[in-house]
DNA sequence: CCTCCTTGGGAAAGCGCTTACCGAGACGGT
DNA sequence: ACCGTCTCGGTAAGCGCTTTCCCAAGGAGG
């Protein structure tokens, strides 16, 4: 970089000092600058084109504006809704958002945190599912002690195992209420797409299905329980991987939309047509089911509000962390699952 | 911020100086630091879990690894796949991407620019139509010129109307080449949901389809053109409108598609089962279309690639700018314009 | 044995900005 | 007429890092 007009250009030019310049620019606290010296450094920066060098401001002040946002893929209709909220929050607060995507790979989170960290963004907002992998945590949770221990704020929306404010989506409870909605439009045979077993977010909805179909007496063979990506390819990996073992089955419950949707496309391919052949219901209602047909049975999850709330609750001043906010699904039942004829 | 590590500790810590432990860590230039030195002090920096200060590095170095990206929405799958080849590319070389979403407001992209110039990002790209507002984009050429006089690098995905490297889709010859292909299917009583007249976007497709009408001897009918928001729910109300017109037409051109698929919900609520009652066509073929139905016919704008090649256009070194990337679009038909009998 | 390189470490000068701190002038009270 | 006080500009000390320049020490060559 080279050129660029500084604030000791601006100072020349008006004929002022540096220390008159930047407070005329800023309108710092409890020093008021003369209206005519004022008028005369902002028609300078303005002539000049000045634009101020926001490390350097960095440095001076001992902090920044910057949001860090890590997430997975966003791509992902669910994580691009997160994101819309954070950064519709971050401008209304004068904050620019920084965000990288992890592609799912291990690890990756830790890094983007120390990259953050070494920009000092004042909030760092870690979006996505914990896993079983102790280790992988642990290293996040200390990188993200790091950065609070540097004045940083930081929020995870996942699993309430990190040492920072969290906001946790009530996954069993939700798929519980699901599988209880389910069983009461009179679905009893069912399948579970199940994402990944070392993902908890996909670990904690298959319990909750299991819990509400043993409140029922009923039960998931564990062949009805096929595993694999959390992703729309997962879901239609996962669906024909089902078919394939020829189940007895009349409703599957995949644990997030975007497996649902890709499930829908294999029941198709196979020429099941859903709900006809085969009831399906999601998790999350991502704004695209909009948009799905037949419309898809799904929990509800605010994710765009979820965003917004992240950046507040790092906003918060005068509360004791680590605070955690647990967010309700609420169950929406759409022509995915449609109430079957109580049985003769 | 407080309490951070910083050079000075590890090099105290490593009994070196500054100068040493910086150059141990960089690995600078044609300077070589002890064997033992740069053990001593990449273990004091390991033990004190020092993380360099990206603003301080900014400063010295004069430059940083920020890439600035500035779209209009980030839940519209059209941006986010633009955005995910943006940070794919990006992390492959290693660069942070800072993201704004202008949510359409006019304005917002010359602010963003300069957010991003007060950063010294390295890399700013620009996604998302021009539109006919000749002093918007006039100050929004004069930012990116300041920006790139400071030695950084722009990108525009758009028109060709601003001074630097361009992607531009062909959409003239898109929508045009997509008239076509309805045509030989045997369509033959076109309307347009044309979007907001002021974005060239879609007054581009509209002129395109046009052109291809005219070929045909075709004309389309100024009631069959109906404008509205460049989003799903534009494309909702730009169909009911339509509908009100009670029009004789028999093939819906939406020139995006997330406005085509609001068309079809606007369709089913009035009744009309796409593609038995109406013909619909789209443009962009985003990822979410694969689990639409009937499929959506559209033409395909490989959105991902040009987030990634945007990346590559700024990272070229030694070509004259500014150049201008074409993007061509591949008509896709898929069941939502069937082939229609030949009239006896 | 002396001189000239080469090797590698340290001191210090910035990078552009903010913000104590200082000081000069104006004004009012006694 | 003098002094305290207030206003408002300037001076300069950093913020944490990179990099140039300088210098000491040791080895090679004459």
């Amino acid at each position: 970089m080279t050129g660029s007009v500084t604030l000791h250009d601006v100072a020349r030019r008006a004929g002022v000092s540096l220390a008159t310049a930047s407070r005329a620019l800023n309108g710092s606290a409890n020093r008021v600058v003369g209206e005519e010296l004022r008028e005369r450094v902002l028609r300078a920066a303005a002539e000049l084109r000045y634009s101020p060098n926001a490390h350097a401001q960095a440095m001076a002040r001992g902090r920044t504006n910057i949001v860090g946002l890590s997430l997975h893929d966003i791509a992902d209709p669910y994580f691009s809704a997160v994101a819309a909220g954070v950064m519709r929050e971050a401008e209304a607060h004068g904050l620019l958002v920084t965000m990288a995507s992890t592609e799912r790979r291990p690890g990756a989170e830790t890094d983007y945190v120390g990259a953050f960290r070494r920009h000092w963004a004042s909030v760092v907002i870690v979006v996505g599912s914990r896993t079983d992998d102790r280790a992988a945590t642990d290293q996040l949770a200390e990188e993200l002690a790091a950065f609070e221990a540097e004045g940083g704020r930081a929020v995870a929306v996942s699993q309430p195992r990190l040492p920072v404010d969290t906001i946790s989506i009530d996954n069993q409870a939700g798929a519980r209420d699901l599988g209880h909605a389910l069983h009461e439009l009179g679905h009893r045979r069912f399948a579970v797409l199940a994402g990944p077993t070392e993902l908890l977010t996909a670990t904690e909805r298959v319990a909750g299905f299991r819990e509400a179909l043993a409140r029922h007496g009923g039960r998931l063979d564990p062949e009805h329980v096929v595993s694999g990506p959390f992703t729309r390819d997962g879901g239609y990996a996962a669906m024909r991987e089902l078919l394939d073992r020829d189940p007895d089955v009349s409703c599957v419950f995949a644990v997030n939309d975007v497996m649902a949707v890709g499930a829908m496309a294999a029941l198709r391919d196979r020429g099941i047509d859903p709900p006809t052949g085969m009831a399906i219901a999601g998790f999350d209602d991502i704004a695209t089911l909009r948009d799905v047909n037949p419309g898809l049975t799904t929990v509800r999850i605010p994710l765009e509000e979820i965003g917004a709330l992240a950046v507040r609750l790092a906003l918060d001043d005068g509360v004791t962390r680590p605070r955690v906010h647990r967010v309700a699904g609420e169950v929406v039942v759409r022509a995915s699952t449609p109430r079957l004829p109580p049985p003769r």
